[in-house]
DNA sequence: ATGAATGCAAAAACTTTGCATGACG
DNA sequence: CGTCATGCAAAGTTTTTGCATTCAT
């Protein structure tokens, strides 16, 4: 059940909340944007407006529930965030996401910061691919 | 001269285009929006229209001339494309922009793709970084 | 019952486009 | 001169906000 979830989060627990976090849960495609999810909710007979969409998402955000991403093409996606960090890959012909974690990158990423006399709070890595026909 | 530039591009050499070109040349901020090229202008006392200045940044784009990149912030900056590849660290608090190069990084990312059975086309790495209190 | 959450519509921020006028080669 | 570029204003996108109503506790 959700309804933990929401509470650990300070959020009061309430319809449109449990079925946008529902939609993040069981969705097909783990990235959506909140016009995705709006639309998700539409096909699933829900009355939910887009702006409590943008609204519960952004609180899933602040909340930690959720990670917002601003992919190149200008509109942000969201995706229920796990317990181990992870970046993105992109294919360009199919836009596919597939998620990938490289503790090199990570701690290169890391070293780099250092020894530029910065610390490292966050970094945003998305790679853009094509299927090799090989 | 800026002429030649835009020649090589394949564009007409207007005013516009090249008061434009002067700026991303010559402002001390290397990294600017559509609104930051046209507020430069108004300030320098030049009659350019923000609609041509998306219109010829988006023409430099394509010619080659610019680099686009979509901060985390949701709107996009432009900068004249070195020849040199780099990558990104923005200061979380001052919003400074820092350029690095790292061979590493580049070297592991066309190895992530390949090992997914994909071609690396292009990234985007941004540090989100916050100056040591050494 | 009270304060927070929602829905709608309006606005805001950023970017693109249509069209008449003006500039480049 | 013909064509392409410009400026303005209008429209498009994506996201946010104001406000009256509804809902959760």
């Amino acid at each position: 059940m959700s309804n933990q979830q929401l509470k650990d989060a300070g959020l009061k627990i309430t319809l449109p909340r449990l079925k946008i976090l529902n939609i993040l849960e069981n969705a097909d495609e783990k990235h959506l944007s909140a016009e995705d999810v709006y639309k998700l909710l539409l096909n699933a007979g829900e009355d939910v407006g887009l702006a409590t969409v943008y609204r519960v998402l952004t609180q899933f955000e602040s909340a930690g529930l959720v990670v917002r991403h601003n992919f190149e093409d200008g509109h942000a996606i969201f995706e229920l965030s796990s317990e181990h960090h992870h970046d993105h890959m992109i294919c360009v012909d199919s836009n596919e996401v597939i998620e990938f974690v490289d503790k090199e990158i990570e701690a290169l990423q890391q070293k780099i910061a250092e020894e530029h006399g910065y610390e490292l709070i966050d970094h945003n890595l998305v790679l853009y691919v094509r299927k090799k026909k090989s």
